[in-house]
DNA sequence: GTGAAAGCGCTAACAA
DNA sequence: TTGTTAGCGCTTTCAC
């Protein structure tokens, strides 16, 4: 800047005037400052800016990692949150800065925030963490977290209605005639307890008696829908649908499904969860329950902006949308 | 950092001594002014540090999108490339700013670099952009590319072997007894015309007559395989064997096929290009080419580091492997 | 072993 | 309309 400043043949303050689009400068001057920067590639420098600005235009976004199992952000679902997240930050005029960070040691993701690096973090996904999540709030971290609402939670989460989106499942398999329905998940998880909530409401409303030998736990990690399935059927559990908490967990559940020749919808009918993009291309096609990803990321991101200018925003619930297709063997219910 | 000195009773200059581990300062003060960091939950301001400094930790990665059609990154290779940075960048102490940039415009990732909010960049795929990748490296950002290594190229890629890919795919077909091999994919990008490259290099090496009505066009977007496949029925061309330039595009023409009545890989025998984690519960399971991701992230980092520190490393192609499965319904060739 | 002071690149109040 | 000046939070040379 010091040297456009000397070869325009004006100070420091003129450029950095000019190249703000201040008023105060003549459109003449302006116009050679631009032109000149142009030239010479120069772009303000952002972190001395902030400094003096005492702002900041950068969120952090965190994908936790089981430290045990080093996996990469697996599922497509993340992905296409962290998509969606990336469009509406910068729709929005922000950098999204990503970290990865072990769900064990989620307190570290105060420090992108404590130390300027980012104006505050935005979580994707809850998994066993909440009493960190609390902390951190409390702790006075802007923090969203993709996830379900809990009691006593001190934190702002944005989800979807994962009550309903069980309930809806359950209910279309209800419809199709099926009464021995699996459900495949990691009740542990807050998301996933909902959407079983959902399943159990649902056969309530219905009066189908419920069967703890029903409930096959099965982790968000590779194989272990394979192995849930295995467990399943060497428990001798008798079965004419599965409810699986998520669409990865289905497809590797049909997968091993149907090398045990069992046939699906005929056998056993599969309803997944988050529709993800290959749901409509896996065979059979998957009926699955829709979350609402691109309202999610947008949700999200005005909800921690609404943090930081100090308001305090509501966790938010999205709606959830059945998508009938050939795995459930039904009508849309 | 002000405020902990005074409650220290030190200056701020050995409060920073103290919290960059200085062997100047005092071991007893060092701990008391750590305690105190710590309980305040105060973090030193990266900022002002990188610009004290004159460095900075941060990558840009940058997913270009095409603004025609405001797509999310949907194809999970991207995705895990995407992970495998993220992994990479960490093990090395990097943060990774993740920015989605209009494809058209190219050159703005430049001021990324610029305008010091990244030391360098990242830039996942290469598209049809070679002439603006080629201007950004001249005009020195620091710049490496995911991509296939062109003729007059300035700027650095790394890629797979795309053209021994489309030779091992190519080669598994021939061995299963096919001949007429369609090509599926975007041969106006360089990656996938390298992969047709190899195609051609096989079918010549067999002395296969080559058929221009067996290459069918289909872009790196939802549907277009689907489009390709009603094309190429239309067009009454016989074909007893697809290769698809992405497990994505694999799997929605398998799909299309299926509709339309015919087996795979009974009556058509795929090959995808990629092997995403679906590509094992995709029913038939998907034969495929396998790009090494893991090692991909890192190459990509690295490359960029030595750029940053003044070498001009060499373009990397890493090679690819032929996974065998159900969809060419061949055995390893 | 510690403190005082200067300066990284920028912006904004104040003065001209 | 423009320039001067101070200071954002930090590190580091130089003095003590």
């Amino acid at each position: 800047m010091h040297d456009i400043a000397q070869m325009a043949g004006v100070s420091t303050s003129t450029v950095s005037r000019a190249l703000n689009q201040s008023s105060l400068v003549n459109e003449e001057t302006r116009q050679r400052i631009e032109r000149l920067a142009q030239s010479l590639n120069y772009s303000i420098n952002v972190g001395a800016r902030n400094l003096r600005l005492q702002q900041n235009r950068t969120v952090a976004v965190i994908v936790p990692f089981e430290s045990t199992a080093r996996q990469h952000v697996s599922d497509p679902f993340f992905v296409s949150m962290l998509g969606s997240l990336a469009d509406a930050l910068t729709d929005r005029g922000y950098d999204m800065l990503l970290s990865r960070i072990d769900a064990a040691r989620l307190d570290s993701a105060g420090e992108l925030a404590a130390s300027g690096r980012a104006l505050g973090v935005i979580l994707i996904g809850q998994w066993h963490q909440h009493e960190q999540l609390n902390s951190l709030a409390l702790r006075k971290v802007p923090i969203v977290v993709w996830g379900a609402q809990l009691p006593q939670q001190v934190y702002c989460t944005v989800g979807s209605d994962n009550i309903a989106g069980g309930t809806l499942a359950t209910e279309h398999l209800l419809a199709g005639g099926r009464r021995r329905i699996a459900f495949l998940g990691d009740v542990g998880l807050p998301e996933v307890s909902h959407r079983f909530e959902g399943y159990q409401r649902a056969l309530a409303r219905a009066q189908v008696p419920g069967d703890p030998a029903l409930l096959q736990h099965a982790a968000f990690v590779e194989g272990s829908a394979r192995g849930g399935i295995e467990d399943l059927l060497q428990r001798r559990v008798s079965f004419d649908a599965l409810f699986a908490s998520s669409d990865l967990l289905a497809m590797e559940a049909i997968s091993a499904l149907q090398d045990r020749g069992l046939r699906v919808p005929q056998d056993i009918a599969v309803v997944g969860f988050d529709d993800i993009t290959l749901a409509r291309y896996f065979r059979p096609t998957l009926t699955t329950v829709r979350q609402a990803i691109s309202n999610g990321g947008e949700a999200l991101v005005d909800a921690l902006l609404a943090i930081v200018s100090g308001q305090k925003p509501r966790p938010q619930v999205l709606p959830t949308e059945l998508i009938v297709r050939e795995s459930s063997g039904g009508q849309p219910g």
